[in-house]
DNA sequence: TCCTAAGCGGACTGAGCCGTCCGCTTTCGA
DNA sequence: TCGAAAGCGGACGGCTCAGTCCGCTTAGGA
């Protein structure tokens, strides 16, 4: 069930034009304008994904993937507060470099990658309130919701997230 | 140069329903579906509006002044601090009931609307900065830029918004 | 080398959109 | 009342997009 050579060669460039026109024009981006740049046809991408939403699907998990591995590197962090915020930080890079990332998140919420990336979120949330670095009120969704916002204005948000009256 | 009553009845009918539209789904709303909820034909939407883009800023003009209206009553609140929170409030309100209002910022930065809101945010600006009760690194335009997150999270953008330190 | 199945790409379809146009209807002043 | 001007709305054109299809090409094992 392995793919022929052209086959694999031709899904990685589609891989990688998608990723770079999403990252650059969000998700809205064309499937003809991705085949252009893969220097494919456009037939050529639909073989691969049913439909344009499965391969925003498969590029945006990727991603996501690699943001949630910098989410479970920060767990190692002894100081709580400082991991909590060296993701958010992370995060909004991620975002800044890539705008896809969170307008596809409906997308993306049943995917592992994105359990994953809660599931870790959900933890640097929990150490940081019990560290008493991050109010109380917030859940890792609010976090994630405040990635793009962050990625404008990262001490606004980083110091409207310590408890208040600290 | 006065219109005739029916024409004026459609004209006032496709602004309520493009209003309400915009409101609901954001400025992607079609013109047919304008229509449809004005009760008119698609053709009369645009007799008066050449172009979608200039129904959204003749709708979206007007409720950004109702907004340059309860910043430039803030202004008459005594405290400086209090004022440019109660308005962040506000405009949050008011985005949160209405989705377009920043979504179609971009075609609005010319008109005179826009034009007072700025003018009597950055005054709000200035004296909240003056009495201490707001970062000095935050401009009117990043306020309003930060509008549409205020609407979900109030206190982390107020909080992240009062000068650190303090 | 040669045959076959896998792959290719561009033409095609259909949907949804904006904006135009024109034959019919309605208003309203004379 | 009546005629001209203003207004109406839906059919239409042109565009962009997602997704399908099929005749041609190519990889790669026998």
């Amino acid at each position: 069930m392995t793919l022929r050579a052209d086959a694999q060669r031709n899904l990685d460039r589609v891989l990688v034009a998608a990723s770079e026109c999403f990252a650059e024009r969000g998700v809205d981006a064309s499937a003809d304008e991705i085949a252009r740049r893969a220097g494919v046809g456009h037939g050529t991408v639909f073989r691969r994904f049913p439909t344009k939403d499965a391969l925003i699907v498969a590029v945006v998990a990727m991603q996501m993937h690699a943001v949630a591995e910098t989410a479970e590197a920060a767990l190692a962090e002894p100081d709580a507060g400082a991991a909590f915020a060296g993701f958010v930080r992370d995060a909004a890079d991620a975002y800044t470099r890539n705008r896809a990332l969170l307008d596809a998140l409906d997308l993306c919420l049943e995917t592992p990658e994105f359990e994953a990336l809660v599931g870790a979120v959900r933890a640097l949330v929990a150490r940081a309130q019990e560290a008493g670095a991050l109010r109380r009120d917030v859940t890792a969704d609010d976090v994630l919701a405040l990635v793009p916002t962050a990625s404008r204005f990262p001490e606004v948000v980083l110091d409207g997230l310590r408890p208040p009256g600290r």
